[in-house]
DNA sequence: ATGTACTGATAGGCAGAACATATCACAGCG
DNA sequence: CGCTGTGATATGTTCTGCCTATCAGTACAT
């Protein structure tokens, strides 16, 4: 049995007559007489009566008739539901984003996203980049923004921004007036980090090697960088954030920020996915929408940016966009 | 789109592994995942994710799968309906039969086929050869108990028995000592016959010249032979009967039954049915049931006796069975 | 490190299904 | 009697579906 076949009984039983209902189906009448015979034969059922002159349906025939229309409805009703999950933008999205990006990025990144893709609303999951690697892979989340490096096999990764370090003190800080300050510059403070879970106190630990040796570093408890934020505020030691958590939406009076000199140490921040997902078309769009957040200390890359950061972002060596787009 | 690729997608989101659904569809690997591909490109969406780990759906593939199970589990309806009507034995079967045989034949035939198609109940319609004849053609019935000669395109006929005529007469008329009678003798006599649409009186006036040519043959009104029976009773005559009308059910003490001389006038009944007809065990199952009637003054025919009844039956020529059945 | 086992995808070849064209057998009608 | 229209049949071609063999990549044990 096949669906065609089905098809040409219903043909058949509505235009009482093989020739037309061939033309119906887009079939010879030859075709269409085999194949219905083929059916009659393999259910072991006389569906039609033919006679010379015209074509009934036997008391069998109509019931099965019935049916076959009944499934053939049920297959458009697949066809309708694969065209409408053809748009690979409507659905959620479930997005993984590590605590030091989520809160800096995500308040502006819904609103744009729910403009350009009204039908994909996100589910954001916050957490460490080990565990949303295991949730990523077992298909929990489909897409992770998270900092570089983060090599995985079975995983497709695109480069969206650099993002400089800085210097967090307090206002009446002694620093709080210099210009910039040099990595080595933090051995001489307590420098508060999360612990080494997150990889943002790790790439500052690498690239202030006083901190991760010596210690003035000290783990402070909690995912997040406001924690941090604020223990500084009240004098708990110095910190070092990435820039974006430095918008005008986190300032605090009782915070100065200083940058680092240059070349100042950066994260390369990225989207991952799986090379299975198949919604290229999604991971597109947000790609878009992270890249036009206009966040600060943030250096847009272009779409062949490496996976690797290289050698640390300077304004010297910015890279520019391709020509042709 | 065909049945296999949803049963394909079916067994692969259950199995969550494209070898073991492969093998539970009794394919080989390869073919099942071409046979997924080929889906998810006509209709445009992706069902799975496959990770060399694991065999995700997407939630397009998993709305997908349910519909897809809907669609085969109303295939598999279809099969049943058609397991159901397989047996040609269940539903009814629409009998005509003429005016001169259902009155003698219906009341024992209908319990004997309760008894051997209980699930066949007959819905019988009883007029002239020449109305049965249209209804047949238009399907209004599908089967026809008759008297041949019956000789009409697209028609099978199958011989049922051959049946006497014998001459009904008032218990007190001066035949009703006789042991038989010649068919000349009825010119002497009025012979009450119904009107010429019914093929037994043309038969009799056919075996009886005498009777059609002359005077003494008499239209009498309606279309039973019992309307007559009641007629010569009370003296307005003499008749003709088939000898299935005078079984011990239809005997009057008022009546008398003399054969005629041998060779007797008899008729050939049949069954008859459109080719087309595909129920040939109900009609086998009728006719066997018609011939185990016991019905006085008839010789059931073999199989293969011919159509039209040939030389008037004596108990010299009686048709033998094959030695074969 | 390295070999083994498992995954799904791909390549090439073959058999059968599905189809088209041409023709037949038959009923109905003028 | 010839003409028209019916569904069935015959024959050849195309294409689909499937097979076996193999590949490429991951996971895991050694």
């Amino acid at each position: 049995m096949n669906l065609n076949e089905l098809r040409y009984i219903v043909a058949v039983a509505q235009e009482r007559n093989f020739r037309r209902a061939a033309e119906r189906c887009f079939v010879s009448q030859p075709a269409l007489s085999t194949a219905v015979q083929k059916l009659e034969e393999e259910l072991g059922v006389q569906i039609f009566e033919r006679s010379r002159t015209e074509v009934t349906l036997t008391r069998v025939g109509a019931r099965l008739v019935e049916q076959a229309q009944r499934t053939l409805e049920e297959v458009e009703r697949l066809r309708a539901l694969a065209r409408e999950g053809r748009d690979q933008l409507i659905g959620a999205l479930r997005l993984g984003v590590i605590h030091t990006v989520g809160p800096y990025v995500l308040p502006d990144l819904i609103p744009a996203l729910s403009q350009v893709a009204p039908e994909m609303p996100l589910e954001v999951e916050e957490s460490t980049t080990a565990q949303l690697e295991i949730n990523l892979k077992n298909g929990l989340v489909d897409v992770l923004l998270l900092a570089l490096p983060f090599d995985v096999p079975g995983i497709e990764a695109l480069p969206l921004y650099d993002e400089v370090f800085e210097v967090v003190v307090p206002a009446r800080h002694r620093w709080a007036r210099k210009r910039a300050l040099p990595p080595q510059a933090l051995s001489e403070e307590r420098v508060l980090l999360l612990n080494t879970g997150h990889c943002f106190s790790n790439q500052v630990a690498e690239a202030c090697p006083e901190v991760g040796r010596g210690t003035s570093g000290v783990s402070a408890p909690g995912n997040s960088l406001e924690t941090i934020r604020n223990m500084v505020a009240s004098g708990s030691g110095v910190t070092v954030l990435p820039a974006s958590a430095n918008s005008e939406r986190y300032r605090s009076a009782l915070l100065t920020v200083v940058p680092f000199t240059d070349p100042a140490p950066s994260r390369r921040i990225a989207l991952v996915w799986r090379k299975s997902f198949g919604r290229e078309k999604a991971v597109e769009v947000l790609a878009t929408a992270l890249r036009s957040l206009h966040l600060p200390g943030v250096t847009i890359l272009p779409f062949d940016a490496a996976i690797v950061p290289g050698i640390p972002f300077t304004t010297a060596n910015a890279p520019k966009p391709p020509a042709s787009a």
